[in-house]
DNA sequence: CCAATATACATGCAATTGCATTTACATTGG
DNA sequence: CCAATGTAAATGCAATTGCATGTATATTGG
């Protein structure tokens, strides 16, 4: 039986996920641009650079299940956000690579994430607080053993 | 634009919200059991006791959009695990209480759930830790201002 | 070489979610 | 009283997710 502060801490995990996710998505929408799923994918795919980046490896970068990923990138090419070509030196893989209108959606895409961030999460804690923060949050986040 | 810890902070609380979600999700399937959105309002039913709750008000502790509640206690209830009648006193209104059934099902969940809870939270945080991690977690989970 | 197995990715289908709107009743100000 | 407004909950529809499986290519052991 977990003890008190095993299912505080996993409760405000949870909630705080939430509201700030939330409140993160909502600013996305109303900003007219697209879901933070696809900034993750869109930022990995920039950090990637010009040789791009095979799916499977994208998959396990953004911890999205396969099917997910296959998804996401299909709307992602439907947007023109990247392009997908079949991997030169394996016949069953293909490379992603972000286009230039990918790139720049990206960017406007981070102002309004990054002002979220400040409200919901800098404003909330110091930094000394949120390197704790993160220092015992990473400890949760390894993969499960 | 954020500073380092803040973003740090904030992609740790994504992926440890995710890897342990995904853990308890799997146990749960695993062992022929309903989703943790199930528990979560399972137990505030309990915890409502004999008198139940108004589905308004369950939705702000379960901070569940509403419609998106309205879809689970349907679900709820084509499972038997609740009941829904109408408000005496309002009559835009209903009352949900848990069946027997329900709360049966939800003390089947209780050892999945806690079991991971351990292993994902308990063993990778000293209770000073966690403590501390929910201390600051629960700074983010203000509704935002 | 090649059968067995593993890996990369896609997809049909059902369940769930999100959004906008609707329905029904309640409350309030004039 | 009653029109206007507010609140409780449901729902049509489109988008997304999850699961299981399918297709194609790669690798490996004998």
């Amino acid at each position: 039986m977990p003890n008190q502060h095993t299912i505080a801490a996993w409760t405000a995990l949870v909630t705080a996920n939430r509201r700030v996710l939330e409140t993160i998505e909502r600013a996305l929408k109303t900003a007219g641009l697209p879901q933070l799923s696809w900034y993750d994918a869109l930022l990995e795919l920039e950090k990637a650079g010009p040789s791009g980046i095979r799916p499977f490896a994208l998959k396990e970068r953004l911890l999205l299940p396969q099917y997910s990923l296959s998804r996401l990138l299909d709307r992602l090419e439907a947007a023109q956000l990247i392009d997908r070509h079949e991997a030169a030196d394996d016949g069953r893989g293909q490379i992603v690579h972000l286009t230039e209108l990918g790139l720049r959606t990206r960017q406007k895409m981070w102002p309004v994430y990054a002002e979220t961030l400040l409200h919901c999460v800098e404003d909330r804690l110091s930094p000394n607080e949120a390197a704790e923060l993160a220092r015992l949050l990473a400890k949760l986040a390894d993969a499960p053993s």
